[in-house]
DNA sequence: TTCCTTAATCGTATATTTGCGATATAAGAT
DNA sequence: ATCTTATATCGCAAATATACGATTAAGGAA
């Protein structure tokens, strides 16, 4: 009766697995290499580029700003979108430290 | 009239999109902790820990599992888990490859 | 063999995601 | 003021994901 069950999880793991969400599909990692590749900040020139309708890039646009990935202007008919690079090193800074420090401990697997 | 258009992107980003999709559920993350503080593999010991019914524990593995970042044995009524640590490096590395890179190109943001 | 324990799978309900077309909005051009 | 252009948002349909209880499967103990 409940898709759902977050609330029970530490803020940290919600966090982390809200981040890992928002680059959870294609479209949107792919969004971001554009924007990472151009100097200038764009908009609907990722239309152009990916095989997804306006209504759908201006969509997965939103969930990646919602997570603070990247960061937007509107500036009346023409928006600015570029990577938030802050956050994106610190989700894959604590990313690498939730794991990677636990590494050490144990190399050898059993299984 | 279809969600999942992503055939139209390409491998290495349906892969990271696949494997950020893994890690996009807190329960799993907390699930891959559990195993990584092990020093030996748990099954039903997760259960215990976390509010989540058997069945849906077992999900959940099965998808962690699925995605290649775990490794299981099933041993009659008990299994064995462990984390597959060479698969997540490789996309550890994937994952900081990909935009890392690009950042060194254009570290002043426009917005 | 019959229980017991453990874990996978099935069936189901609900929630969320994905995608699209249509519409709304908002600034600039004419 | 009207037209144009670029984006966001709405409404909808289909697909997935999440969670649970019930059932199944399979090894070990009695």
């Amino acid at each position: 009766m409940a898709a759902h069950k977050k609330e029970a999880f530490i803020q940290k793991e919600q966090d982390l697995a809200a981040f890992a969400k928002a680059i959870a599909h294609p479209a949107r990692i792919a969004i971001l290499k554009v924007l990472a590749q151009r100097k200038e900040c764009i908009c609907g020139e990722i239309v152009e580029i990916l095989p997804l309708a306006q209504s759908t890039i201006s969509q997965h646009l939103k969930e990646l700003k919602n997570a603070g990935l990247i960061d937007g202007t509107i500036d009346g008919p023409r928006s600015c979108y570029c990577i938030n690079w802050k956050a994106f090193e610190k989700f894959n800074a604590e990313f690498s430290q939730l794991f990677t420090g636990l590494k050490i401990k144990n190399e050898k697997a059993c299984c």
